[in-house]
DNA sequence: TATAGGGCTTCCAGTCACTGGAAGCTCAAG
DNA sequence: CTTGAGCTTCCAGTGACTGGAAGCCCTATA
């Protein structure tokens, strides 16, 4: 198989396939021409880290649970502490998303979003020293 | 005032205030030394920053957000229409994030973890093929 | 056989928002 | 006069691609 059909396969683009020989996450052989020559267990190895990072993990994740997938002798609780950190980093993500989304959306309900240049948003932006160091020891007490 | 007490009193790192120099977000003036001479509008400015960024603005918006802070002839729809589109953003990228933690954490149930090579999380990243292109026309139908 | 096109190759650069580090100047204290 | 902290600039690296240029390869058609 050429390139093109192994993305079209797997999904995952020809610039990401290369660069993901680049960083030595597949090993295609190479035709007498110098194209890539994918074999079926490449593909399938695309398509599991084309899996493995729509569901976020980072590509050292997807090294290694590649590596432990073709490691035999695996134990299931070194997939399972990678999945459980990577799950751990995004319910943090959500809870630190969710606080923004929090405020922004108290703000936007509260800007007119009218012609006048009066604007909650901007005011509680410009408002951001309050909750800082203050001048140097002395403060607005 | 100099970079370390600006940086102490908005919060922002000396590294990250240089950068935003560069890119045209502030332009402290410079003392006979070379030093930066940052004056308090420009504090404020940087704790501007600092919030905008903290509720997840791109730079380009903390760019747009701060020009039409500092235009007393802005009208509130303009800092609203970015502030939606930034809160559609957010909540994009939280739905995306709440179906990956959806699956993952099934998975990660479903994982024993224990020392046996057995594992579904495994098994559901190598089944990513199913749902992809057949091999060329023809599939496991 | 010539040519046109599409697919393949490599390499370089850019993205975003910083961050680390090196080399070197300035300043205040002792 | 030295020490050390703070400041300066510049260069490079991060993560995970992505775009583009220059050029080779292969097939189909005129």
């Amino acid at each position: 198989m050429n390139i093109g059909e192994v993305a079209e396969r797997s999904g995952i683009p020809p610039k990401t396939i290369r660069y993901y020989e680049d960083i030595g996450l597949v090993r295609p052989q190479r035709s007498g021409n110098g194209y890539r020559a994918f074999r079926e267990i490449d593909l399938h190895k695309l398509a599991f880290l084309g899996r493995a990072r729509a569901l976020g993990f980072s590509i050292e994740d997807c090294r290694n649970l590649l590596s432990l997938y073709e490691d035999e002798t695996r134990e299931s609780a070194q997939v399972k502490t990678i999945a459980e950190e990577h799950l751990g980093a995004i319910d943090d993500k959500i809870a630190q998303l969710q606080e923004m989304r929090e405020t922004l959306s108290h703000l936007v309900e509260a800007c007119r979003g009218d012609h006048r240049p009066d604007c909650p948003i901007l005011k509680d932006l410009s408002g951001a020293l309050a909750g800082c160091k203050p001048t140097t020891g002395r403060s607005a007490d």
